[in-house]
RNA sequence: GGUCUCAUAGCUCAGCUGGAUAGAGCAACUGCCUUCUAAGCAGUAGGUCUUUGGUUCGAAUCCAAAUGGGAUCACCA
């Protein structure tokens, strides 16, 4: 920020002027002073010791010395041991702030020119939302904010797995269980009622196996030689000719979950601007693959199937197309990226993808750099860690999942008894309690799944989530909540939210200081979150101006003060952490309330 | 086995490009509501930052190895 540059830039005169040593103020390396000590930015001098010929603590008495005299920033300093802890006057951080208060752009930074395209969510159709899909779908969706905020052209693509093996599956078991159940004569939700059947085929396709091996075949041959799975596999072929019966079943499925989608995405609160199907896509690899035969970048093995060798790239080869012209996985992903990029020419392209597939999009950017495309240096994986349950790994064959659906449910009911037990419902219609629930709700489980480093694997603890105390989102909305009583009453009392109203207000309590120190970081949080590509950075820093306007709210009357400069100036304050909390909430993809 | 990745308080997590006595929250204990929302604030207790070496004025942070988790190495997606 541009306190620390312009102090940064004091130090370096002050080295050049006391020691005739050249450091460029990018160079001096300022960290904030740590609680203990007063002051708010701190210079180590250690690194100089050698090329001033002089103790650490001498250097840094010398250059407090300078600098309270000619730098008109600096307030007062202490040394300790080799460390500078510098002081700033409390006008330069009121001017700070004002600045602040007149920019209602402050942390949205100047257009970049860049375009950025976010895949995310990217479910398969043949079952339902579960939690590890929350984790890509609030990190997609924040990721693309955060990546506005720093300037970007943002396009969020979603990519549905619309196709292939295991949707026959929910087919196959539909069309021989179903009875013509629809989602409207059964009440369930189209893609439950899909995710149903898929469960029905595993069932009795795991009982076809089971009873091949216990009439002496080895298990490998029978999950491949099961009646089920060669049906399965004949409906597929019949998909991919377009036969009318079966295509007519996949259309009339796939809508149901759609329609499932639609209800669970509008209700976690994320959005697309386009959506791919890979039932659209998955040919267009092909061309690429063509494309690589033709540039010598792939080559044909003699059973017709197509590789690329990786192996300089220490990627090994690698298949791309089959031996009998089907496409593969990785095949659909050169296509798509190709289709992508003629739709939204991007500078970057990011997709939210498990870590699990680190190896997929290794071999994806090789592949593309191979064939000399522009837009390979461009792929970006979002790879984040897998979500664990206290009892272990998720796995949805196991049916140890957590239902998305369900568990939004529990934590609204969760909200409910929670705001009822405080007796926090007075004067609420029952339509606006209902919103608050779903607020409080969603923002609980937004940042207990976003404030967590998304690269790293985390643990889900059911009780740990709910909990609307501490480190949470309901923390950090309350204390929206808190400010927005305060607006409202000094409003009332006809009392603006001005930057005149305090012209003379100097007297800077501590905690008003640390408030200011925190809002005036927000840019430089959002660009940190935006190159780290990492919501858990806005999170934390959500966190901490929270709990700093906390203390501040503690120990500093609004109302009862006197004076009555300093009482605008800290409903002014209130009103700047109300907006950049829920500035940073909104990057996280949570809203804040105005009561709760 | 090859490659990649992770290891910080009882539990869940922060710790920026190396800097002071390693920080939060939960759980435990103690205070603070006739005053702006106590879903809050203040405090106590809790650590050989997995281990061992190395780099240097200084290492949780960088390098190497070991140990222990996890992922991946399909003509599945």
């Amino acid at each position: 920020m541009q306190l620390q540059q312009a102090i940064s830039q004091r130090i370096s005169e002050a080295l050049k002027a006391l020691f005739d040593i050249s450091v460029d103020a990018s160079q001096v390396a300022l960290q904030p002073t740590r609680k203990e000590f007063a002051g708010s930015f701190t210079f180590v001098t250690f690194p100089y010791t050698k090329q001033v010929g002089k103790g650490p603590e001498q250097i840094g008495q010398a250059l407090g010395d300078y600098l309270k005299e000619h730098a008109a920033e600096v307030k007062d300093f202490n040394v300790v041991k080799g460390f500078l802890n510098l002081e700033v006057k409390e006008n330069v951080w009121l001017n700070l702030f004002r600045e602040l208060m007149q920019n209602p752009a402050y942390g949205q930074a100047e257009p970049s020119g860049k375009n950025v395209i976010v895949e995310y969510s990217s479910p398969n159709t043949n079952k339902p939302l579960h939690l590890g899909h929350l984790r890509n779908n609030f990190l997609g969706y924040s990721v693309a904010e955060i990546l506005k905020a720093n300037g970007h052209k943002v396009l969020k693509a979603n990519l549905v797995n619309d196709r292939g093996i295991h949707i026959c599956k929910s087919m196959l078991a539909y069309q021989k269980m179903g009875n013509g159940e629809t989602p409207a004569s059964s009440g369930i939700k189209g893609d439950h009622l899909v995710g149903k059947y898929y469960v029905l085929f595993d069932k009795a396709y795991k009982e076809q196996i089971d009873d091949l091996v216990a009439r002496g075949m080895e298990k490998e041959e029978a999950k491949k030689k099961a009646p089920l799975m060669l049906e399965a596999q004949e409906m597929l072929q019949k998909w991919e000719q377009g036969e009318e019966e079966t295509v007519a079943l996949w259309k009339q499925m796939n809508s149901w979950v759609y329609a499932g989608f639609d209800e669970s995405y509008k209700t976690i609160g994320v959005d697309f601007d386009k959506f791919y199907y890979e039932s659209g896509t998955y040919m267009l690899g092909k061309e690429r693959v063509e494309e690589g035969l033709a540039k010598e970048v792939f080559f044909k093995k003699p059973d017709g199937s197509v590789w690329v060798d990786l192996t300089d790239d220490v990627l090994d080869q690698k298949l791309v197309l089959r031996g009998d012209g089907t496409s593969v996985y990785i095949t659909q992903d050169l296509g798509t990226a190709e289709l992508k990029y003629n739709d939204f020419p991007y500078d970057q392209s990011v997709y939210v993808v498990a870590d699990e597939q680190n190896y997929h999009f290794q071999v994806l950017k090789a592949i593309l750099k191979k064939l000399g495309k522009p837009y390979a240096e461009g792929i970006y994986h979002l790879s984040y860690g897998m979500v664990d349950l206290p009892s272990g790994k998720m796995k949805s064959r196991e049916g140890t999942v957590v239902d998305a659906d369900e568990l939004v449910q529990e934590m609204v009911d969760t909200a409910r008894q929670q705001t009822e037990e405080l007796g926090k419902i007075e004067g609420f219609t029952e339509q606006e309690a209902k919103e608050l629930y779903h607020t409080l709700a969603m923002g609980a489980l937004k940042y207990f799944l976003l404030r967590v480093d998304p690269k790293k694997r985390m643990l889900f603890n059911p009780q740990e989530s709910i909990d609307f105390k501490g480190n949470t989102g309901p923390f950090i909305q309350y204390t929206h909540a808190r400010i927005s009583a305060i607006l409202r009453k000094a409003s009332e009392m006809g009392i603006a939210v001005d930057v005149a109203a305090f012209d003379d207000f100097e007297n800077l309590h501590e905690t008003e200081q640390e408030v200011i120190s925190q809002l005036v970081n927000f840019p430089e949080v959002v660009k940190e979150a935006g190159s780290l590509y990492a919501p858990s950075v806005i999170a934390n820093y959500a966190y901490e101006l929270a709990k700093a306007y906390n203390r501040f709210y503690q120990e500093v009357s609004i109302f009862n003060e006197t004076d009555e400069q300093a009482r605008k100036f800290r409903i002014a304050l209130s009103a700047m952490v109300a907006r950049f909390v829920k500035a940073s909430m909104g990057l996280l993809g949570i809203a804040v309330p105005e009561r709760m």
